[in-house]
RNA sequence: UCGAAGAUAGCUCAAUGGUGGAGCAUUCGGCUGUUAACCGAAGGGUUGGGGGUUCGAGUCCCCCUCUUCGAGCCA
């Protein structure tokens, strides 16, 4: 019978079929042990010269790292590991032999992998990823699916930009000029809310910027929910309840996995609510605490800038240095209006502030959510569109969400590569996709 | 885009300005419980490209290309 070899203690002292990949192979005279994969996880197999046919031990000599087989034996329990199973292996099926593989057991730099990125998915470690970041997909889309929110796919060629602030990439749109790769689905997903109430989009969206850092893709996918009737506090209620939702269940059905890429879960079995919530002016009081400076480019060197002053937008090290004293996401909510996009909206109590919100992931990770109230007043929304210097007509569509019928309503996006990297704790976004592109990489 | 470090065998890395090495991978041989197995042997090189200094350059100098890490931008 063919199983997967996730599935193998269920087979013990049962014959069974592995149909995979040769991964490593290792022989002690008389006795081999190739050790298997399929996809689902790894075996060791045990042949023993006098238990099979000699074409048998014959075939397994000629075997390769990567080849293809088919494998029969008897399921049994490890002599000396618990909870570890073996495969006496008694026939062998060689599917294909494979050329000498180039990624070998031993370690090889980032460069060379990410050449062999087709390759390189199949090491075990890749392959959890690439699980964990199945299941937190899933984990996303039943949250949203159980809390009635509605798929809403937004377009990915668009004709300007969505937030006029990065760069994006351009392609000709036959006798209609220009057209753009989304960054961003969220304008779209206002209109499907107030259509259809609570919307989420999840897609890929691009930014041409030269980021060449371990947080930063050129193509990334993004999950944005957007909800009608929704202040900027059921925005933040809703996202902690979600990523609670989604480390724990992440936690609970991909521990193996997790532990398997050296994963500290308890880490994140601490994700739950409340999450600890800042205003942006709390947060640069507790970089006045800690000293830590703005630190601004000039033409001969830098400038370092003390206290921190109100109104400048956080780097990497002021993110650090406000998420290092808590273990759960923090969100910073109430921006200085000058840092953020032209359609978040006011504070009705501080007009100096937007009502957005933005998620640190702990363990220094980084901007994982970013969210907002967005301005849903007809005048003050030109007022935003021009002062930030936007083509009006381009927006007409959008500006239309304003006179028909406007209501209240927020949203946020969720970049999930930046999510898989603080679940597996990745040290560079590039293995939380199968195929990362990055300005200096469209290959393979 | 800016800053720092780097580029030597298929891969990961050594090599005082003086005959370019090792481990893994590959090929061959040995081993009945191996776990990045181990032991023995063999093959494998225009030292990223171009110029310069020198009797002599992987090594020193200049230019270029590429890579990695950090910063900015952000999800």
């Amino acid at each position: 019978m063919w199983v997967q070899i996730d599935k193998i203690s269920q087979y013990v002292d049962k014959e069974v079929t592995i149909k995979g990949w040769l991964y490593n192979i290792r022989s002690a005279g008389k006795l081999m042990f190739p050790e298997l994969r399929d996809g689902s996880g790894l075996i060791q197999g045990v042949v023993s010269k006098k238990e099979v046919p000699e074409s048998v031990w014959d075939d397994f000599q000629k075997l390769t790292q990567e080849s293809s087989v088919i494998v029969t034996g008897m399921v049994s329990k490890h002599p000396k590991k618990e909870d570890v199973y073996e495969l006496q292996i008694n026939n062998l099926e060689i599917i294909s032999i494979a050329d000498p593989y180039p990624i070998t057991p031993k370690e090889h730099g980032v460069d060379f992998l990410s050449e062999k990125r087709h390759l390189w998915l199949r090491s075990p470690r890749q392959a959890s990823i690439l699980r964990i970041r199945n299941e937190i997909i899933m984990a996303i889309r039943t949250y949203m699916y159980e809390n009635d929110f509605i798929l809403f796919d937004a377009p990915i060629f668009t004709p300007n930009a969505c937030e006029g602030t990065s760069t994006l990439f351009e392609t000709n749109y036959f006798d209609l000029g220009k057209a753009y790769l989304s960054q961003s689905g969220q304008l779209y997903a206002e209109a499907g809310a107030l259509a259809l109430g609570k919307v989420f989009t999840l897609g890929p969206t691009f930014r041409a910027e030269n980021s060449m850092t371990r947080r930063h893709i050129t193509e990334f996918w993004m999950m944005e929910p957007e909800m009608a009737f929704f202040d900027l506090n059921d925005n933040m209620d809703l996202i902690e309840d979600f990523l609670e939702y989604v480390v724990q269940r992440v936690v609970k059905n991909r521990k193996k996995e997790l532990e398997f890429i050296g994963r500290d879960t308890s880490k994140l079995e601490k994700v739950m609510k409340p999450f600890p919530r800042l205003t942006y002016t709390e947060a640069v009081e507790i970089l006045h605490k800690k000293d830590i400076p703005l630190i601004r480019k000039t033409a001969n060197g830098e400038e370092h800038i003390r206290p921190f002053p109100w109104g400048e937008d956080f780097g990497a090290p002021h993110e650090e240095a406000i998420v290092e004293d808590f273990d759960k996401p923090v969100m910073i909510h109430r921006w200085p209006a000058g840092a953020k996009a032209f359609y978040m909206k006011r504070d009705p109590e501080n007009p100096d502030l937007v009502l957005g919100v933005d998620v640190l992931a702990p363990e220094g990770f980084g901007e994982i959510i970013g969210g907002s109230q967005r301005e849903d007043n007809l005048d003050l929304l030109l007022e935003r569109i021009r002062e930030h210097g936007l083509p009006e007509d381009e927006f007409q569509w959008y500006i239309d969400l304003r006179k028909y019928g406007s209501v209240p309503h927020s949203g946020f996006g969720l970049g999930i590569e930046r999510i898989v990297s603080w679940l597996c704790n990745l040290e560079h976004i590039r293995e939380a996709i199968p195929f990362a592109r990055r300005p200096n990489r469209i290959r393979p």
